[in-house]
DNA sequence: AAGCCGGGGGC
DNA sequence: GCCCCAGGCTT
């Protein structure tokens, strides 16, 4: 079974077990009841590496704070940035916003259905692109996110990782003609609730008989659990990117509406415990990635007389976008 | 191919 | 404490 033969009849003993499932076990999920491109769209970008249960509040309020793509695209980022956060990934926010301005401003304003049109937006990679295809245009294609990938990979190629093309290829293979919907929901539902990277429910498991690693999956996977890590590195704690979320949120709490920023010498502070005036170079790095991002402006570069570099430094400006 | 990017929850 | 999670982008 390891190259994964998948005869007719394979197919149709996988999409009916997987059928059957998903009717009895589908959760009612806001994002599964509409087919507006946008509104799917936001879902999907808020799901990527986040929990379902965490997104649903953020899902409802960022559509009623921007109802459309035009509304996203023409609210200041400021705003988007704010509503994003807790969220994660903050760099997420900005790209939504960037891709619903090129859906107005280079499609007219109405979602490509194309997934290689849709892949060129911002922070839109071939998952997402296939998930827009999908779920709102109804497109029979396949597309691969861990979950996806993770009950693929069992049920044809077994335990052990087989190559990315293979299992997209076996992916493109079980989508039912004319149930590019329902079929890759199913397929995510399934890696959510019953095929798990940590425990799959294999007792219970609707596609136990054709499942090429059910014969060893539990001990495949008690293996890697013993299996060493390099592990230890530095406390996240202190990490940039830890460092890069407490900025950004402290630039949250400045005044909406207020765009003088705030002094790196005061940011400082609020951002890690005994901060002094000889961490201002390393606070500007930090700032300067962001704004890269998209995540931060620097509002006023030079002070209005000459001075030592750390007094330029603090009073160096910053705000959101 | 590998590193970076936040944050919360499960175990 | 460690791992996982509806990924994408840069180098």
């Amino acid at each position: 079974m390891e190259n994964g033969a998948l005869s007719p009849d394979r197919i149709a003993r996988i999409r009916a077990g997987l059928r059957q499932w998903f009717a009895e076990n589908a959760r009612d999920l806001p994002w599964r009841r509409t087919r507006d491109p946008y509104a799917i769209l936001v879902s999907e970008v808020m799901l990527q590496q986040t929990q379902v249960d965490r997104v649903l509040p953020y899902y409802e309020r960022f559509l009623q704070c921007f109802p459309t793509v035009a509304a996203l695209a023409a609210a200041p980022t400021a705003e988007v940035i704010r509503l994003w956060s807790g969220l994660g990934y903050n760099r997420r926010a900005v790209n939504l916003q960037r891709a619903a301005k090129a859906v107005v401003d280079e499609h007219g304003g109405e979602f490509p259905a194309d997934p290689a049109i849709l892949r060129t937006l911002p922070g839109i990679g071939a998952y997402t692109a296939g998930a827009v295809a999908a779920f709102a245009f109804e497109r029979d294609v396949a597309f691969l996110d861990t979950n996806m990938r993770r009950v693929v990979n069992r049920v044809v190629f077994g335990a052990d990782p087989a190559p990315e093309a293979k299992v997209l290829e076996a992916a493109q293979a079980l989508v039912p003609p004319g149930e590019g919907w329902a079929w890759n929901q199913a397929l995510i539902e399934f890696g959510a609730l019953q095929c798990t990277a940590r425990r799959p429910a294999c007792v219970v498991c609707p596609l136990q008989s054709e499942c090429a690693a059910f014969p060893v999956v539990q001990t495949v996977l008690a293996a890697n659990a013993k299996a060493i890590r390099p592990s230890s590195s530095a406390p996240f704690e202190q990490t940039s990117r830890y460092f890069r979320g407490r900025i950004v949120e402290a630039l949250r709490g400045l005044p909406a509406h207020d765009e003088s920023g705030i002094d790196l010498s005061q940011l400082g502070p609020q951002v890690r415990e005994g901060f002094s005036a000889a961490d201002l170079p390393w606070l500007r790095g930090l700032v300067d990635g962001l704004q890269r991002d998209g995540l931060a402006v620097i509002a006023e570069e030079s002070p209005p007389y000459e001075a030592g570099e750390d007094a330029t430094l603090s009073r160096t400006r910053v705000r959101l976008p």
